[in-house]
DNA sequence: ATAGGGTTAG
């Protein structure tokens, strides 16, 4: 149709328009701006028209041509600056979009409420709001506030300022709500972690009979994900399955997301697999997952095959791959990873190179870390903890706390994660009171400790030989109201463990009945560990035998009770049970089985398991492997045998077979072999009491009191008088004879005899009547 | 107008 046989005015162009845009038909649109141009100002271009161009290029997201033809339009109405606005909006132009509000209102044009949203949204994205706040005064003065357009609009913007009071009252105050509305609030909860008032609002939202989106069952399965809520979160799937809902990328990668988060990797897989159209986020959610959850293997293997769909890496991708290589030390792949990063300009992002830095860190490269992170222009606060905590794990607690002056020094302020990290750094140092003071600094000046923090004062106690002042700050946690988790629960129950406290062990083990918390295998092996030390086998084997199914931390824990208590036999039958639950031992089972045939003196025993620990285990012997069997063939008088295999053993022997070989030379009367083996073992540890017992122990052994009290004047010139777990004896004024602690009963009968043969007076200690 | 993914401390 020739437009000469029938004129087309401005008005029905102006139609035609509407429609593209209505049907964003870029193309036909295009022709018809082309069929305006030919015909030429008189016929075809007004106002009207201009304007409709403006919004038609700006709905189809043409920014600069919509830009060009707006800054040409001669009158801007409302119209054409929403369409510009919402433009910019929606491009991630929001300063752009707020600087359009401005202009329009210099103009003398005021914002409706098809603006307002937009412009809202930007001041949320921004953070800014004081200008929401302000945006949210004009909508109450011009009577914006029945529409649900605009009420939505503030419940996002307060939402994604963090503002959650503010959103709430806008809500409240809707008389009419829409889902959107509804959504809006429940996504402003999910997103400032308060995950409990989303799921209310959520069942509200059903109860009132409102219809879901998959935007409601997004948001709803986000909470439960980050609740760990399995429940709920199934019951947010079977509601999207009954209500028919289409899985799209988008829904089916939070259902994936909710389905790792509660680790259900199984059904995180099958949502992967049931999406037909992945994107970069459904694949980084499975990467992501696998190696949240240690299947580190998995998550490569998915790389590759990712990368063989042509599905590049982004940001996201690598900060899995960079946490992969942390968690394994795997300095390999966290290099080739860093190479990709660069080679893609990846590391200008911050959780990237963070990342970069953390894996350099956890692979002992400390002083990679370091350059990487100096060279990051853009830190943040986590990318300072990854700094702080690397320096922390390693105990330089100077270098952690230059950190950490240095981070508020350029106006980082520390988190508690921080603060955490300094005390780690101390107590991993061993100095107590510089870590306790931190933890009351960090009170005084508003940061409040949690569960965490509490945790690590607790494990640093104990673990630096505080076992009772880490039990008296577990309970102190309980008064502060922090609830202690599992790892907390641990570390106190090794901590009464260390002090052999059987009375605070038991109430932990109440504890963890009462909280159910018994099943959770580390707390199992710990109770069990803590009876055993406790020396009360019979209720380590009950806890034992709870257990459903028992790994090998869980045996060897039993298995160090019994044979730190003289039970060898029950020892070697649950070492029997282990392999025929097809359990390979290792070398810690094999120590505490061979201390305990050494405690026992089951020399064949002993011997036997030495061998097949070697030959069929192929378990490489420690010294301390060669330290129970030279300490056992000496108790059963095999000394030649025990000096054999000494020289064998591709170790120096340390103190502790030193000290074997002495007390074997006291059983021998072997002077002179004991006479050697004195010096070397003061050379290596002249500061040990229990040396001085061993050394003295041989030479009374044999009558040779002069040498007796030359240890004596060693011991006294060295000042050291008492030795812990030691008994000693007071012979006439001050003659003192050294006994060792796990023998001390048939020593005392010895020396007893050896005394009352030369008539000599003896008192007994007040200790050596309660050992 | 509302929606899914990555980094730090025991």
């Amino acid at each position: 149709m020739e437009s000469e046989d029938l004129q087309i005015g401005p008005e029905i162009y102006g139609e035609l328009l509407q429609g593209c845009v209505y049907e964003r038909a870029i193309h036909t649109g295009q022709q018809i701006h082309a069929r305006i141009l030919k015909n030429g100002d008189f016929f075809a271009r007004n106002e009207y028209i201009d304007t409709k161009l403006v919004i038609f290029y700006a709905k189809c997201d043409v920014l600069d041509v919509a830009n060009r033809l707006f800054f040409r339009l001669k009158v801007k109405n409302v119209f054409s600056w929403a369409a510009v606005i919402g433009l910019n909006c929606r491009m991630g132009f929001n300063e752009e979009a707020l600087i359009g509000l401005v202009e329009m209102q210099e103009m003398g044009i005021f914002p409706d409420n098809f603006v307002v949203p937009n412009v809202l949204k930007a001041c949320g994205a921004l953070a800014l709001v004081g200008v929401g706040r302000a945006v949210h005064g004009y909508t109450l003065k011009v009577g914006f506030d029945g529409c649900v357009f605009v009420g939505s609009s503030l419940i996002d913007m307060y939402g994604k300022c963090g503002y959650l009071d503010d959103a709430r009252k806008v809500f409240d105050g809707m008389n009419e709500r829409n889902v959107v509305a509804w959504n809006s609030m429940i996504v402003s909860y999910v997103q400032n972690g308060l995950n409990e008032e989303a799921i209310k609002v959520f069942h509200e939202m059903r109860s009132e009979g409102i219809e879901l989106t998959r935007v409601s069952l997004m948001s709803f399965l986000s909470a439960s994900a980050n609740l760990d809520a399995l429940e709920e979160g199934k019951q947010g799937h079977a509601i999207a399955i009954i209500g028919g809902l289409e899985l799209d990328n988008m829904f089916g990668s939070s259902i994936l997301n909710f389905y790792s988060k509660v680790g259900l990797i199984e059904d995180a897989e099958l949502a992967f697999s049931i999406i037909v159209e992945k994107d970069i986020v459904t694949w980084n959610l499975l990467i992501s997952s696998y190696v949240q959850h240690g299947l580190v293997e998995k998550a490569l293997n998915m790389c590759h095959l990712m990368k063989s769909k042509n599905q590049r890496f982004d940001c996201v991708t690598l900060a899995s791959i960079l946490a992969a290589a942390a968690d394994t030390s795997n300095l390999k792949l966290g290099k080739e990873g860093h190479c990709y990063c660069i080679r893609n300009n990846l590391e200008s992002d911050v959780v990237v190179a963070s990342s970069i830095v953390d894996m350099y860190a956890k692979c002992e490269r400390i002083d990679d870390a370091k350059g990487v992170f100096n060279s990051i222009t853009n830190r943040d606060i986590v990318t300072w903890n990854i700094l702080l905590a690397a320096y922390a794990d390693f105990g330089l607690s100077g270098e952690a706390l230059r950190i950490f002056y240095q981070m508020q020094l350029e106006g980082v302020s520390p988190n508690v994660i921080s603060w955490n990290s300094v005390i780690l750094g101390f107590l991993r140092n061993g100095q107590l009171d510089e870590a306790k003071d931190m933890f009351l600094q960090m009170q005084s000046l508003g940061v409040q400790p949690n569960v965490i923090t509490w945790t690590t004062l607790i494990a640093g106690l104990a673990q630096n030989g505080h076992g009772n002042e880490a039990i008296l700050v577990f309970q102190n946690m309980q008064e502060a109201g922090i609830k202690p988790g599992a790892t907390s629960i641990n570390c106190a129950i090794s901590a009464c463990k260390d002090v052999t406290s059987l009375r605070n062990g038991r109430a932990f083990h109440g504890y963890v009945t009462r909280h159910d918390l018994c099943l959770l295998t580390p707390i199992a092996t710990s109770l069990v560990d803590m009876y055993g030390k406790c020396g009360n086998t019979h209720q380590a084997k009950r806890v034992f035998d709870m257990v459903l199914s028992k790994e090998l931390p869980l045996y060897n824990a039993m298995i160090s009770g019994y044979a730190l208590h003289g039970q060898a036999g029950e020892a070697l039958a649950l070492y029997k049970h282990l392999q025929k639950e097809g359990i390979d031992p290792d070398n810690i089972t094999f120590t505490n089985l061979l201390y305990g045939c050494n405690h026992a003196g089951l020399i064949n025993e002993g011997l036997e398991l030495f061998c097949s620990m070697i030959s069929k285990h192929h378990v490489n012997p420690s010294m301390e492997h060669y330290g129970c069997v030279v300490s056992l063939l000496c108790r059963c008088g095999n000394l030649d045998e025990a000096l054999r295999l000494v020289v064998k053993m591709p170790y120096d022997p340390d103190a502790h077979i030193i000290g074997s070989l002495l007390a074997a030379c006291r059983a021998h009367h072997e002077i002179e072999l004991a006479d050697y083996l004195s010096k070397h073992i003061l050379q290596l540890e002249p500061e040990n009491p229990g040396n001085y017992v061993a050394i003295s122990n041989a030479y009374a052994a044999a009558g040779s009191w002069n040498e007796v009290s030359k240890v004596r004047d060693l011991m006294k010139e060295k000042g050291l008088r008492k030795y812990p777990g030691c008994s000693w004896i007071q012979i006439g004024e001050e003659v003192h004879v050294f006994l060792a602690g796990d023998r001390s009963h048939s020593n005392t009968k010895e020396i007893y005899a050896i005394l009352a043969s030369l008539g000599m007076e003896m008192r007994f200690n007040a200790e050596i009547l309660r050992s």
